[in-house]
DNA sequence: GGCCATATTGAAACGAAGTCTCAATAGATG
DNA sequence: CATCTATTGAGACTTCGTTTCAATATGGCC
């Protein structure tokens, strides 16, 4: 049987462990400039208690006229160099739209909502032994594996509030 | 222990059991109507042995002179159909890229080689547990997932012929 | 075989998502 | 403060996919 450690995010007042300082100094730590676009994006970042795309912020941070104007390009660079930091996760949606979700390092599983997006982190890999199987009956070199569950939460399956997953 | 049933594509010249007859039988048994442009496609998806992307499927039938003029669309909406009936089976390569392979019907699950696209199939699902696990622990209504592995073959191991999986 | 209702098609415009280029700018370090 | 170099932004560009709509072809029926 699987060992799960799961972790919920479920308050949208204390989404997630994450704090500007921490992120910066990751930042900072992995050899990265601290820019001021890359501020703006990390606080547009911790702002999301759900899985957003790329687009998304691109889009939030074209409206908010206080902070610098951040073009496109960089919007993408500094997600894909918070992902390599394990700031942020990837995910890819069963349409194979990528999003992401903040904070869940290391090898990591997730179950979705596929309404509010709420998220559900857990660390066992119940593929792990089939990995094992494989290997001997096939003799791959195995690599990489994606694996994400999805479905309705509790709330979402009472109330049942139509909204959807960003695409 | 998962009970695996492992299908190995990996003859060039015996790919699959899929033949043209029983694909257009399938297709007319569903109601769709067998017409010149899915009958090339058809033939161009046999063609193949290894994962492909729809934009290459456009490409092929594009250079090919000798058939009819097939357009974009008309090629989506095929391979959406074949999926459909589940004479193809849509992957999601973990850059986000969907990518079809021939006959995998039901729920099954693919080892895919990163380099020669070799495909093993396998039905046992390792998440069956974990569902059940995830549905009482969290209460959420369980209604996908996705699973895909991914590494490299025995040949390509030996052989370090670098090609490169479809985009 | 011929008719007809309608499923299907193709061309092209459109849209979304992401990448690339390159000159200009701005951190960080000494 | 000067310098080296990482970083940025604007926009062109590519890729992938969808939509529209008039024209066409299919399968069932007589």
């Amino acid at each position: 049987m699987y060992h799960c450690d799961m972790t919920t995010h479920e308050h949208p007042h204390q989404p997630h462990t994450l704090t500007k300082a921490i992120v910066e100094k990751t930042l900072s730590g992995h050899g990265y400039r601290l820019t001021a676009p890359r501020q703006a994006i990390v606080d547009a970042v911790l702002r999301h208690t759900r899985p957003f795309s790329a687009e998304q912020l691109v889009a939030e941070l074209a409206e908010s006229p206080d902070g610098p104007k951040i073009g496109r390009a960089t919007v993408y660079r500094t997600l894909e160099v918070l992902a390599a930091i394990d700031v942020l996760t990837r995910i890819v949606q069963p349409g194979g739209h990528p999003t992401y979700i903040c904070g869940t390092p290391g090898h990591r599983h997730h179950l979705l909502c596929e309404n509010c997006g709420k998220t559900v982190t857990f660390t066992a890999c119940p593929v792990d032994d089939l990995v094992h199987r494989l290997t001997t009956d096939t003799n791959f070199e195995i690599r990489d594996h994606v694996l994400e569950v999805f479905g309705v939460c509790p709330t979402c399956q009472h109330h049942d509030n139509v909204q959807t997953v960003p695409a």
